[in-house]
RNA sequence: GGGCCUGUAGCUCAGUUGGUUAGAGCAUGCGCUUGAUAAGCGCAGGGUCACUGGUUCGAGCCCAGUCAGGCCCA
């Protein structure tokens, strides 16, 4: 059966395919209300792995729940395609490339993962649009990108600022984390004083030492970090008077040979905090200001703080409203701005060794020595990267963030937890930056004019916007500047950069690139449904900029879930150490699209999501037990061409029943989008109610019963209704396999055209769910005291030898004895006989009677008819019904017809 | 280090507003059946509810802390 799915799959997704299975559905719901679930464009980049498949499979699970619960629900899937692993990729393969061949190539390396993706989501059973779906690098998504980008500028949301950035001075190009490689290097590391001009009492006289192995960003020093709440000691130092942390004196002192005489004065570094220091070579002071990133490792517990050069240092001067200074070019060389004509266009690593005699002259250096360390280097020119501060575009948060705050409100959140998360993120995210400096992305649509002041106009905006339409963007990195002035009737002498636009934009705008511009989906979307990460990623950048546009939230509910962990709860990591199988392709191959699917409805997907081996083969066995119990009512329904109740028993009304109860929950756990729910109910329902209890007890009068006896006949219509609404509630999670069951039942169409079946109240008979439950009680003392133990002890071999007696309390007898040759068939035994005692308990004696030959019970009327010798009446009565109508040998019943296998 | 969250049998999960000996399915063991048979049925074993304190007549459920794990920041 294992290997039947893994080959019966793609047959019938073959089939699918060819009848336009996802046209026929959204042909079929034309006029139902709508109900979108918007994707979320997962990387095209790798093959599917687990957690790519868990998404897309919960989302496949609120489709087609949504369209058997009456829905339209389109699903129009999606892919990013632009960013840096891509671009990284491509430039690694070969070096060299003009931008204008990186971008083809990267282009041609996300089309080549949109097919391997596409088609491993596609066997997962997925349904959606997959002859169209959204490219973040088509045209016209590309030309929405600039759009929002121009509706953004209007709006007065874009300023440029600049911001410091991993710079390769070799190649003259920003580099990303990824692009650095760490090598060792020496330079010098060096403590200068910065003498306080303000400060009273003990720090009068006093200076600040910083420690720092970068002199090159002296000329950008603004500001000094220390730490709010360690000590610093103001002391003498051999006759200066220097401020030093007290966790650090020991240290200074062995490096500097500067120990401490005598101590002035003990503060914390809140005390210290605005306080104003002399910078030691240009004419303006540093401030004193607290930072939590400050250290007690090395220096002196006082940290130089020159926010053009580094990412705590930038962080801190936002918060504290310092100014960033980058003196330094593309090349690395100190400009006219570092206020020292005498170091201005020197390299910086080579003008440390200036600054540091410099500052030796000049009194403020108090000890130097060769320092060496890891180093960023630039992977392509191998040259040392500098932090350096460019000019880039940011969005206004702040002005965004009350309004983005409120449209979280009228969201659902699912967990509930999530609004917290993404209200956290929301409220502590600084201003977004949206431009960088990389070549596969949609440019920022920004010109400069002859003096290079931007041109932030969204008039021209939207004249790139057009021309993007209609020829992509691969045009800004194709054509030159004044084709572009004249073009869109700039100036001549007006000239564009290389930057793009950071790919949050890409996939923060689809909500208008995608829900407003497809005719079959909306905005706002219903639901939106992502991995936990994405709090901080997709769903804050298009809450982001659908606040920005339009006002409000584009989603209506947000659902998420966890990451994938192995069996152990570790997570899966993508490392080279760990082996295990992450591929969706590879459980797929082994087990079966059905089976992954099962998975993902067995487990609780808002935390982390375990599977592995040991996972797989438990769900696997599920599978099977849902497998069988299609089968065998199929088995049972063979032949049967409709019928009534009228013969109907307690155990087939209860079953009845239970199948509303069932229906009733899994409709409603599908709403809520609980698939867990709808797996145990339905896993209930299948291996206890059915399997265990329902079908084995009507074995008998489904194989004895004359056929067409109406007792047969109701069990049948029973069968035929579970059948029924078993199989189109587990139609959106074991996709193939209740199709499959559907042909096989000989339905017309797909099952997956079908809705979910509703619960009929008229068929609730609780007294009688109360009445099974007291009956199974009995069943389990009869199978306990008195069957388990003769099996056991070979008295018997099988329930229907026993001759069962039931003690139970007086005043039930009447009742139970009505119920007499139900209960003989509920124990699957011969016979019961009830007597009176204070407690339930049950004794078991072999039948007297000679078994049947056709139905193996042990009944006083075989051998009655001197015609039919071994059988018992109701055998002999069906045997002769059968002789009457038909020619072949049907003493015994026929096996059915094995189907489904 | 900070924010959000999780931790119940070997596995996946239930455990209603705190109230009797904590449940299910699967897996395991033993047995039965051989007319669901690469199936089916029965019985059994298995949990100091992560740990430690606290509130309460009573806590898997409430509170605090610890440990372990996840995501996002730093």
């Amino acid at each position: 059966m294992k290997a039947g799915l893994t080959t019966r799959e793609p047959e019938m997704l073959a089939r699918w395919e060819h009848a336009g299975l996802y046209r026929q559905i959204q042909d079929a719901r034309r006029d139902a209300p709508l109900f979108v679930l918007h994707d979320g464009p997962p990387f095209a980049n790798g093959d599917v792995h687990m957690g790519t498949a868990l998404n897309k499979v919960l989302k496949d699970f609120i489709v087609k729940s949504r369209t058997m619960l009456g829905f339209r629900a389109p699903f129009v899937p999606g892919w990013d395609c632009h960013g840096l692993p891509i671009e990284f990729k491509v430039v690694k393969e070969s070096r060299g490339l003009s931008p204008v061949e990186i971008r083809q190539r990267s282009e041609e390396y996300a089309r080549k993962f949109i097919a391997i993706q596409r088609r491993q989501f596609r066997r997962l059973g997925v349904f959606g649009d997959w002859e169209h779906p959204y490219l973040t690098l088509d045209p016209s998504y590309e030309a929405e990108i600039i759009r929002t980008f121009g509706r953004l500028v209007e709006k007065g949301l874009v300023y440029r600022g600049k911001k410091p950035v991993l710079w390769s001075t070799g190649a003259q190009t920003a580099l990303a984390e990824a692009e650095v490689e760490y090598a060792q290097r020496t330079d010098p590391a060096i403590y200068v004083k910065f003498p306080l001009v303000s400060g009273t009492g003990a720090l009068e006289g006093a200076a600040l030492v910083i420690w720092t192995t970068t002199p090159w960003t002296l000329p950008a020093n603004v500001a000094i970090a220390v730490d709010a709440r360690a000590e610093y000691v103001v002391g003498d130092f051999g006759g200066t008077t220097l401020v030093v942390a007290r966790a650090l004196l020991e240290a200074f002192a062995a490096e500097t040979g500067l120990a401490l005489t005598g101590e002035i004065a003990v503060l914390k570094g809140e005390d210290l905090q605005g306080l104003q220091a002399q910078h030691p070579f240009l004419p303006r002071t540093a401030r004193v200001i607290t930072a939590d990133f400050v250290t007690m490792e090395t220096g002196t517990g006082q940290v130089h703080i020159a926010p053009g050069h580094g990412k705590d240092d930038y962080i801190a001067g936002q918060q504290n409203g310092l100014p960033t200074l980058s003196p330094v070019d593309d090349y690395g060389k100190l400009t006219e701005d570092c206020g020292m004509p005498q170091w201005t266009g020197k390299y910086v690593f080579a003008v440390n060794k200036e600054i540091v005699e410099f500052l030796r002259e000049n009194g403020s250096l108090l000890a130097a020595q060769d320092y060496t360390h890891d180093y960023p280097h630039c992977w392509r020119s191998k040259t040392p990267v500098v932090f350096r501060a460019v000019e880039q575009f940011f969005i206004r948060v702040d002005d965004l963030r009350a309004g983005a705050l409120e449209a979280v409100d009228t969201a659902v959140w699912i967990p509930h937890w999530g609004r917290n998360r993404i209200a956290g993120t929301v409220e502590s995210r600084p201003d977004w930056c949206i431009s960088r400096q990389r070549t596969w992305g949609v440019p920022l649509p920004v010109f400069y004019d002859v003096s290079g002041a931007p041109i932030l106009d969204p008039a021209v905006v939207e004249k790139v916007a057009v021309l993007v339409a209609a020829h992509g963007t691969n045009l800004w990195f194709a054509k030159d500047d004044a084709w572009w002035a004249s073009e869109l009737g700039l100036p001549p002498g007006t000239s564009r950069r290389n930057d793009t636009l950071d790919v949050w934009i890409d996939s923060g705008v689809s909500h208008e690139a995608v829900l407003r511009k497809r005719p079959e989906l909306a905005f706002p979307a219903d639901v939106y449904l992502e991995a936990t990460d994405q709090h901080r990623g997709w769903f804050q950048s298009s809450l982001m900029t659908s606040v920005a546009m339009n006002g409000c939230a584009p989603y209506r509910t947000v659902i998420t879930h966890g990451f994938v962990v192995d069996k152990d709860g570790q997570k899966i990591s993508k490392s080279a150490e760990y082996k295990k199988p992450t591929h969706a392709e590879h459980f797929v191959d082994q087990y079966g699209a059905d089976i992954l699917r099962l998975w993902v409805s067995s487990v609780n997907y808002t935390d982390e999501v375990p599977f592995g081996e040991e996972v797989f083969k438990q769900v696997a066995e599920r599978y099977r037990g849902f497998r069988n119990v299609l089968r065998i009512l199929l088995a049972n329904l063979s032949g049967f061409s409709g019928g009534d109740l009228s013969g109907a028993t307690g155990i087939d009304r209860w079953v009845l029943s239970r199948l509303q109860e069932v229906i009733a929950k899994c409709r409603a756990a599908y709403e809520a989008y609980d698939f867990r729910a709808v797996f145990e109910t339905l896993n209930q329902f299948c291996a206890v109610d059915l399997s265990a209890i329902y079908v084995d007890i009507t074995k008998d009068r489904m194989y004895c019963d004359a056929a067409d006896s109406p007792r047969r006949r109701a069990t049948q219509t029973v069968m035929q209704a579970c059948f029924d609404a078993v199989t189109r509630l587990l139609a959106p999670i074991l996709v193939f396999t209740a199709d499959e069951a559907w042909e096989f039942a000989g339905r017309a169409g797909s099952v997956h055209l079908e809705t979910f079946p509703e619960p009929d109240a008229a068929w609730r008979d609780e007294a009688l769910e109360k009445q099974v439950e007291e009956w199974l009680k009995l069943r389990g003392v009869v199978y306990q005291q008195a069957i388990e133990p003769a099996r056991q002890a070979k008295t018997i071999a099988k329930p229907l030898e026993a001759r069962i007696t039931l003690q139970v309390p007086a005043d039930q007898i009447a009742r139970l004895e009505e119920a007499k040759n139900e209960l003989e068939e509920f124990f699957i035994v011969s016979e019961v006989h009830f007597v009176p005692g204070p407690e339930v308990a049950a004794s078991l004696a072999k039948s007297p009677h000679a078994g049947c030959a056709r139905c193996w019970r042990f009944l006083p009327s075989v051998g009655q008819i001197a015609a039919q010798a071994d059988l018992c009446d109701r055998c002999a009565e069906a045997v002769t019904a059968i002789a009457e109508c038909a020619d072949g040998d049907m003493g015994t019943p026929s096996p059915h017809q094995p189907i489904a296998d």
